[in-house]
DNA sequence: CGTCCAGGTCTAC
DNA sequence: GGTAGACCTGGACGC
Protein backbone atom coordinates (compact mmCIF):
# COMPACT_ATOMS: atom_id res chain seq x y z
CA UNK A 1 0.00 0.00 0.00
CA UNK A 2 1.29 3.08 -1.17
CA UNK A 3 1.97 5.85 1.51
CA UNK A 4 1.62 9.50 1.36
CA UNK A 5 2.74 12.82 1.53
CA UNK A 6 2.14 16.44 1.52
CA UNK A 7 4.78 18.92 -0.12
CA UNK A 8 4.56 23.15 -0.18
CA UNK A 9 5.06 23.98 -3.77
CA UNK A 10 6.80 27.23 -3.97
CA UNK A 11 9.51 28.21 -5.09
CA UNK A 12 12.88 29.17 -2.58
CA UNK A 13 11.90 33.02 -2.95
CA UNK A 14 8.46 31.88 -2.27
CA UNK A 15 6.84 32.20 -5.77
CA UNK A 16 4.52 29.97 -7.42
CA UNK A 17 4.72 27.26 -8.63
CA UNK A 18 2.77 25.66 -11.34
CA UNK A 19 2.90 21.97 -10.82
CA UNK A 20 1.77 20.69 -13.93
CA UNK A 21 3.89 23.10 -16.31
CA UNK A 22 6.80 21.71 -14.25
CA UNK A 23 5.40 18.18 -15.12
CA UNK A 24 5.62 19.43 -18.85
CA UNK A 25 8.52 21.50 -19.11
CA UNK A 26 10.67 19.00 -20.87
CA UNK A 27 11.13 16.16 -22.89
CA UNK A 28 12.83 14.09 -20.05
CA UNK A 29 9.69 13.53 -18.38
CA UNK A 30 8.97 11.10 -20.99
CA UNK A 31 12.59 9.35 -20.43
CA UNK A 32 12.47 6.20 -18.24
CA UNK A 33 12.25 5.57 -15.16
CA UNK A 34 9.93 9.16 -15.43
CA UNK A 35 6.97 9.35 -17.18
CA UNK A 36 3.44 11.64 -17.53
CA UNK A 37 0.89 10.45 -16.56
CA UNK A 38 -1.04 13.16 -18.44
CA UNK A 39 -4.98 11.90 -17.96
CA UNK A 40 -3.80 11.68 -13.96
CA UNK A 41 -2.18 15.07 -14.59
CA UNK A 42 0.95 13.43 -12.63
CA UNK A 43 4.34 12.93 -12.58
CA UNK A 44 5.65 9.39 -11.84
CA UNK A 45 9.41 8.25 -11.41
CA UNK A 46 11.52 6.26 -9.54
CA UNK A 47 13.83 7.85 -7.10
CA UNK A 48 17.39 6.31 -5.41
CA UNK A 49 17.73 6.50 -1.64
CA UNK A 50 21.12 6.38 -0.20
CA UNK A 51 21.19 2.67 1.94
CA UNK A 52 18.34 1.34 0.69
CA UNK A 53 15.77 0.33 -2.20
CA UNK A 54 14.79 3.14 -4.63
CA UNK A 55 11.45 3.51 -4.27
CA UNK A 56 8.92 4.46 -6.94
CA UNK A 57 6.79 7.84 -6.76
CA UNK A 58 3.72 10.00 -8.06
CA UNK A 59 3.02 13.49 -7.49
CA UNK A 60 -0.08 15.25 -8.03
CA UNK A 61 -1.37 18.66 -7.39
CA UNK A 62 -3.69 18.49 -4.23
CA UNK A 63 -4.80 22.36 -3.72
CA UNK A 64 -3.10 25.69 -5.32
CA UNK A 65 -0.16 25.54 -3.11
CA UNK A 66 0.03 21.44 -1.81
CA UNK A 67 1.23 18.48 -3.87
CA UNK A 68 0.56 14.66 -2.76
CA UNK A 69 3.57 12.63 -2.95
CA UNK A 70 3.10 8.72 -3.20
CA UNK A 71 5.29 6.39 -2.05
CA UNK A 72 5.05 2.73 -3.42
CA UNK A 73 6.42 0.29 -1.05
CA UNK A 74 6.52 -0.28 2.48
CA UNK A 75 6.28 2.82 4.72
CA UNK A 76 9.84 4.53 5.10
CA UNK A 77 11.56 5.46 8.27
CA UNK A 78 12.24 8.57 9.19
CA UNK A 79 15.64 9.34 7.86
CA UNK A 80 14.59 7.45 4.60
CA UNK A 81 11.31 9.45 3.83
CA UNK A 82 12.98 12.67 4.61
CA UNK A 83 15.60 11.59 1.94
CA UNK A 84 12.98 10.59 -0.22
CA UNK A 85 11.24 13.93 -0.01
CA UNK A 86 14.68 15.88 -0.52
CA UNK A 87 14.80 13.80 -3.92
CA UNK A 88 11.17 14.94 -4.55
CA UNK A 89 11.82 18.35 -4.20
CA UNK A 90 15.15 18.13 -5.82
CA UNK A 91 13.21 16.63 -9.16
CA UNK A 92 10.83 19.69 -8.94
CA UNK A 93 13.30 22.33 -8.67
CA UNK A 94 11.59 23.72 -5.18
CA UNK A 95 15.13 24.28 -4.64
CA UNK A 96 15.20 27.12 -7.10
CA UNK A 97 14.66 30.45 -6.66
CA UNK A 98 13.47 32.21 -9.69
CA UNK A 99 12.20 35.47 -8.46
CA UNK A 100 14.87 37.51 -10.20
CA UNK A 101 13.55 35.37 -13.12
CA UNK A 102 10.28 36.40 -12.82
CA UNK A 103 10.92 40.05 -12.13
CA UNK A 104 13.08 40.86 -15.77
CA UNK A 105 10.02 38.45 -17.46
CA UNK A 106 7.38 40.67 -16.03
CA UNK A 107 8.64 43.54 -18.36
CA UNK A 108 8.92 41.65 -20.95
CA UNK A 109 5.29 41.31 -23.13
CA UNK A 110 6.10 38.02 -25.04
CA UNK A 111 6.97 36.64 -21.24
CA UNK A 112 5.47 37.72 -18.96
CA UNK A 113 3.23 34.86 -18.33
CA UNK A 114 5.87 33.13 -16.91
CA UNK A 115 5.69 34.55 -13.51
CA UNK A 116 2.26 33.07 -12.61
CA UNK A 117 4.39 29.42 -11.66
CA UNK A 118 6.32 28.46 -15.13
CA UNK A 119 10.11 27.55 -15.24
CA UNK A 120 10.79 24.66 -13.50
CA UNK A 121 12.18 22.23 -15.31
CA UNK A 122 12.09 18.49 -13.74
CA UNK A 123 15.58 17.72 -12.92
CA UNK A 124 17.04 13.77 -12.78
CA UNK A 125 18.14 13.01 -9.54
CA UNK A 126 21.97 12.62 -10.52
CA UNK A 127 24.13 14.97 -12.99
CA UNK A 128 24.86 11.76 -14.34
CA UNK A 129 21.60 10.70 -15.16
CA UNK A 130 21.34 14.19 -16.71
CA UNK A 131 24.65 13.87 -18.70
CA UNK A 132 23.89 10.19 -19.78
CA UNK A 133 20.36 11.27 -21.35
CA UNK A 134 21.45 13.83 -23.16
CA UNK A 135 24.00 11.95 -25.01
CA UNK A 136 21.42 9.87 -25.92
CA UNK A 137 19.62 13.22 -27.19
CA UNK A 138 22.37 13.82 -29.43
CA UNK A 139 22.25 12.67 -33.47
CA UNK A 140 19.30 10.68 -33.60
CA UNK A 141 15.32 11.15 -33.23
CA UNK A 142 13.71 11.30 -30.16
CA UNK A 143 12.27 7.91 -30.43
CA UNK A 144 15.97 6.25 -30.32
CA UNK A 145 16.37 8.29 -27.52
CA UNK A 146 13.64 6.83 -25.67
CA UNK A 147 14.86 2.94 -26.58
CA UNK A 148 18.45 4.30 -25.88
CA UNK A 149 17.53 4.84 -22.71
CA UNK A 150 14.80 2.38 -21.75
CA UNK A 151 17.58 -0.33 -22.92
CA UNK A 152 19.88 1.23 -19.96
CA UNK A 153 17.20 1.66 -17.24
CA UNK A 154 15.70 -1.81 -17.99
CA UNK A 155 18.42 -3.61 -18.16
CA UNK A 156 21.26 -2.09 -15.40
CA UNK A 157 18.64 -0.21 -13.15
CA UNK A 158 18.22 -1.25 -9.75
CA UNK A 159 14.41 -2.31 -9.02
CA UNK A 160 12.35 -0.42 -6.50
CA UNK A 161 11.29 -1.44 -3.64
CA UNK A 162 7.38 -2.91 -3.98
CA UNK A 163 6.97 -3.08 -7.68
CA UNK A 164 6.90 -5.35 -10.33
CA UNK A 165 9.83 -3.76 -12.31
CA UNK A 166 8.78 -5.17 -15.84
CA UNK A 167 10.64 -2.83 -18.46
CA UNK A 168 12.33 0.39 -17.59
CA UNK A 169 9.56 2.14 -15.54
CA UNK A 170 10.09 0.14 -11.67
CA UNK A 171 13.70 0.36 -11.37
CA UNK A 172 16.43 3.47 -10.73
CA UNK A 173 18.80 4.81 -13.41
CA UNK A 174 21.82 2.97 -13.54
CA UNK A 175 24.70 3.82 -11.43
CA UNK A 176 27.95 4.90 -12.88
CA UNK A 177 29.18 1.34 -11.42
CA UNK A 178 26.35 -0.73 -13.04
CA UNK A 179 27.04 0.87 -16.26
CA UNK A 180 30.84 0.46 -16.11
CA UNK A 181 31.28 -3.25 -14.95
CA UNK A 182 28.21 -4.43 -17.80
CA UNK A 183 30.48 -5.86 -21.38
CA UNK A 184 30.93 -3.53 -23.58
CA UNK A 185 28.86 -5.52 -26.28
CA UNK A 186 25.47 -4.53 -23.88
CA UNK A 187 25.93 -0.63 -25.59
CA UNK A 188 26.13 -1.82 -29.03
CA UNK A 189 23.19 -5.26 -29.08
CA UNK A 190 20.98 -3.88 -26.38
CA UNK A 191 21.26 -0.46 -26.21
CA UNK A 192 21.93 0.07 -29.79
CA UNK A 193 23.80 3.18 -28.75
CA UNK A 194 26.05 2.90 -31.97
CA UNK A 195 28.99 5.34 -31.35
CA UNK A 196 27.73 6.68 -27.89
CA UNK A 197 28.25 3.33 -26.37
CA UNK A 198 31.88 3.94 -26.11
CA UNK A 199 31.30 7.48 -25.06
CA UNK A 200 28.75 6.19 -21.76
CA UNK A 201 31.00 4.03 -20.72
CA UNK A 202 34.19 6.04 -20.28
CA UNK A 203 31.92 8.42 -18.95
CA UNK A 204 30.78 5.73 -16.34
CA UNK A 205 34.27 4.37 -15.68
CA UNK A 206 35.32 7.98 -15.01
CA UNK A 207 32.54 8.81 -12.44
CA UNK A 208 32.66 5.05 -10.84
CA UNK A 209 36.38 5.39 -10.37
CA UNK A 210 36.19 8.01 -8.74
CA UNK A 211 38.21 10.07 -11.17
CA UNK A 212 35.19 12.43 -12.01
CA UNK A 213 33.04 14.20 -9.75
CA UNK A 214 30.26 14.63 -11.60
CA UNK A 215 28.08 15.23 -8.74
CA UNK A 216 30.07 17.96 -6.98
CA UNK A 217 29.73 19.71 -10.74
CA UNK A 218 25.67 20.11 -10.00
CA UNK A 219 26.82 21.20 -5.73
CA UNK A 220 28.78 24.08 -6.89
CA UNK A 221 27.67 27.86 -6.46
CA UNK A 222 28.08 30.18 -9.23
CA UNK A 223 30.95 31.33 -7.20
CA UNK A 224 32.46 28.42 -6.55
CA UNK A 225 32.38 27.15 -10.77
CA UNK A 226 31.11 30.66 -12.62
CA UNK A 227 29.08 29.26 -15.76
CA UNK A 228 31.89 29.65 -18.05
CA UNK A 229 33.75 27.35 -16.08
CA UNK A 230 31.41 24.71 -16.30
CA UNK A 231 30.58 24.72 -19.69
CA UNK A 232 34.39 23.93 -20.19
CA UNK A 233 34.33 20.97 -17.60
CA UNK A 234 31.62 19.65 -19.16
CA UNK A 235 32.88 20.01 -22.79
CA UNK A 236 35.76 18.14 -21.37
CA UNK A 237 33.29 14.91 -21.52
CA UNK A 238 33.33 12.50 -23.63
CA UNK A 239 30.06 12.90 -26.21
CA UNK A 240 29.60 16.53 -25.10
CA UNK A 241 29.78 19.49 -27.59
CA UNK A 242 28.04 22.71 -27.48
CA UNK A 243 24.29 21.17 -27.67
CA UNK A 244 25.08 19.15 -25.18
CA UNK A 245 27.00 21.36 -22.68
CA UNK A 246 24.06 23.97 -22.68
CA UNK A 247 21.21 21.20 -22.07
CA UNK A 248 23.09 20.08 -19.42
CA UNK A 249 23.95 23.36 -17.47
CA UNK A 250 20.22 24.20 -18.22
CA UNK A 251 19.28 21.18 -16.12
CA UNK A 252 21.34 22.03 -13.43
CA UNK A 253 20.03 25.39 -13.38
CA UNK A 254 22.57 27.51 -14.47
CA UNK A 255 20.26 29.38 -17.20
CA UNK A 256 22.85 31.43 -19.01
CA UNK A 257 23.61 29.15 -21.86
CA UNK A 258 20.78 29.06 -25.17
CA UNK A 259 20.05 25.21 -26.08
CA UNK A 260 20.53 25.55 -29.67
CA UNK A 261 19.75 22.09 -32.25
CA UNK A 262 17.65 21.04 -34.89
CA UNK A 263 14.66 21.52 -32.71
CA UNK A 264 14.75 24.79 -30.67
CA UNK A 265 16.38 26.77 -33.65
CA UNK A 266 12.97 26.12 -36.04
CA UNK A 267 11.07 26.41 -33.56
CA UNK A 268 12.03 30.02 -32.60
CA UNK A 269 11.85 30.75 -36.84
CA UNK A 270 8.12 29.42 -36.40
CA UNK A 271 7.33 31.45 -33.54
CA UNK A 272 9.00 35.01 -34.45
CA UNK A 273 6.90 34.21 -37.86
CA UNK A 274 9.72 33.59 -40.74
CA UNK A 275 12.21 33.02 -41.99
CA UNK A 276 15.60 31.11 -40.18
CA UNK A 277 17.02 32.88 -37.34
CA UNK A 278 20.75 33.62 -37.08
CA UNK A 279 21.95 32.23 -33.82
CA UNK A 280 23.44 35.55 -32.81
CA UNK A 281 20.22 36.53 -33.48
CA UNK A 282 18.24 35.06 -31.14
CA UNK A 283 21.24 35.40 -28.65
CA UNK A 284 20.98 38.85 -28.60
CA UNK A 285 17.05 38.42 -28.11
CA UNK A 286 17.41 37.32 -24.84
CA UNK A 287 20.50 38.84 -23.84
CA UNK A 288 18.72 40.99 -21.56
CA UNK A 289 17.79 38.27 -19.07
CA UNK A 290 21.66 37.94 -18.21
CA UNK A 291 22.20 34.50 -16.20
CA UNK A 292 18.17 33.53 -17.15
CA UNK A 293 18.72 33.90 -21.04
CA UNK A 294 18.68 30.24 -21.73
CA UNK A 295 15.61 29.51 -19.39
CA UNK A 296 13.83 32.38 -21.17
CA UNK A 297 14.73 31.16 -24.82
CA UNK A 298 13.23 27.35 -23.46
CA UNK A 299 10.41 28.92 -22.24
CA UNK A 300 9.48 30.73 -25.04
CA UNK A 301 9.65 28.08 -27.05
CA UNK A 302 7.40 25.76 -25.07
CA UNK A 303 4.70 28.31 -24.04
CA UNK A 304 2.31 26.34 -26.07
CA UNK A 305 3.00 22.74 -24.48
CA UNK A 306 0.87 24.06 -21.73
CA UNK A 307 -2.47 25.97 -21.96
CA UNK A 308 -2.35 29.08 -20.68
CA UNK A 309 -3.89 29.28 -17.03
CA UNK A 310 -5.39 32.41 -17.40
C1' DC B 1 15.58 -0.25 -52.57
C1' DG B 2 18.73 4.08 -51.67
C1' DT B 3 19.10 8.55 -49.47
C1' DC B 4 18.37 11.60 -45.90
C1' DC B 5 18.50 13.09 -41.32
C1' DA B 6 17.04 13.32 -36.36
C1' DG B 7 17.05 17.75 -29.99
C1' DG B 8 25.71 16.55 -32.67
C1' DT B 9 30.53 15.40 -31.75
C1' DC B 10 35.15 14.39 -32.99
C1' DT B 11 39.14 14.47 -35.81
C1' DA B 12 41.90 16.29 -39.23
C1' DC B 13 43.15 19.56 -41.85
C1' DG C 1 39.73 29.63 -35.44
C1' DG C 2 36.79 27.67 -38.79
C1' DT C 3 35.07 23.84 -41.62
C1' DA C 4 34.47 19.17 -44.16
C1' DG C 5 33.59 14.06 -43.35
C1' DA C 6 32.77 10.19 -40.74
C1' DC C 7 29.86 8.17 -37.48
C1' DC C 8 25.69 4.04 -35.17
C1' DT C 9 20.82 3.71 -35.58
C1' DG C 10 16.26 3.49 -37.48
C1' DG C 11 12.25 5.99 -39.23
C1' DA C 12 10.64 8.84 -43.12
C1' DC C 13 10.74 9.69 -47.52
C1' DG C 14 11.50 9.38 -52.87
C1' DC C 15 12.19 6.45 -56.79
Amino acid sequence: MPSRLEIELAGAGGEPVDLWRTIRSHGVVDLPPMRVDAEGRALEATLPVEGVRPRRIRVVEDGPRTALVEITGRPLGKRDKSRLLAAVRHVLRLDDDLSPFYARAAKDPDLAWVVHGAGRLVRSPTVFEEVVKTICTTNCAWSATQRMVGALVAGLGEPAEGVRADGPYGRAFPTPAAMAKVEPDFFRDVVRAGYRGAYLRSLAESVASGELDLEALGRASREELPDEELAAALLALPGVGPYAASHVMIMLGRYSPLILDSWTRPTYARLTGGRPKKDATIVRRFRRYGPYAGLAFWLFLTRDWVEDPR
